[in-house]
DNA sequence: AGTATATACTTCGTGGCACAAACTAAATCA
DNA sequence: TGATTTAGTTTGTGCCACGAAGTATATACT
């Protein structure tokens, strides 16, 4: 039976998983959940704190204080928008842009290792499910 | 091509859904995530601190504070074992079993409402991922 | 044009989360 | 018995997240 108990278990079970990786990997670079997945979106954007708030879903004075944490390191910096003289854009450093890479292959790295066992075909399952699975939670 | 990119930015997009299905279900009965994990090992268990600890990769001291605040509320209380005076256990309450297996159901809801539209051959494929993955990420 | 409203962000206060180091008490080892 | 290990707590630090209240800029209305 597909949807029952075991599989809402094993999709908690997995998310964890892949919690505690991030975690674990965000402390050894003296960083939080939360500044790994901002350092991941500026990458390649440089958005408002409004839009960052959206994408992280949290409220926008929690952006205020982790962009403010952020840029005390050095590794984000604010800069005004030109075009809307309210708006903020946060844009990564080039120290920030060198450790997103570095988290960021390091994540890519230890996941792989993770699911290097796994069944190519569970694999395909995975990526149809993320694709599938609505964006905003139920 | 298993294991590439894609499949693990397919991993942690859906671990984040998951993380913030359950951050909400949280919020919605004023519990963080981690109370709320604690009220799933409680549910047929009566661990000791150290357990919890290891249960929830968590530093002892932090088991501490996590304990005491859960204890303030009701949901949950501290018996010595008797076997050892230097053990803690730790029990919820009937309060906190209430809170428990209502929280414990509204997430197997919640899940399985997002996985309702997807192929029975991939839920069947996360459990045998979830089933095969290291319990101790590397 | 001039006022009212809406939007973007910040500040402040509160509380939870998590860690490390230092501490107490009880059990075990030698 | 005395030394060591184990279980848990306390304290101090810092991050995270929220909501309410505040400032500044832009837009809408008439």
């Amino acid at each position: 039976m597909p949807g029952t108990p075991s599989t809402v278990d094993a999709l908690v079970q997995l998310s964890f998983t892949v919690q505690l990786t991030l975690t674990r990997i965000a402390a050894e670079n003296d960083l939080s959940v939360t500044q790994l997945r901002l350092l991941g979106i500026l990458r390649d954007r440089t958005p408002s704190m409004a839009a960052i708030a959206e994408h992280l879903d949290l409220d926008r004075s929690s952006v205020s204080g982790l962009i403010d944490r952020a840029e005390r390191r050095g590794l984000v910096e604010r800069v005004r928008s030109e075009t809307d003289a309210r708006v903020i854009l946060v844009r990564a450093t080039p120290e920030g842009l060198a450790v997103a890479e570095s988290v960021g292959t390091d994540v890519g790295t230890r996941l792989e290792r993770m699911l290097a066992s796994a069944r190519p075909t569970d694999l395909a399952a995975i990526v149809r499910l993320a694709d599938a699975l609505p964006q905003f939670p139920v």
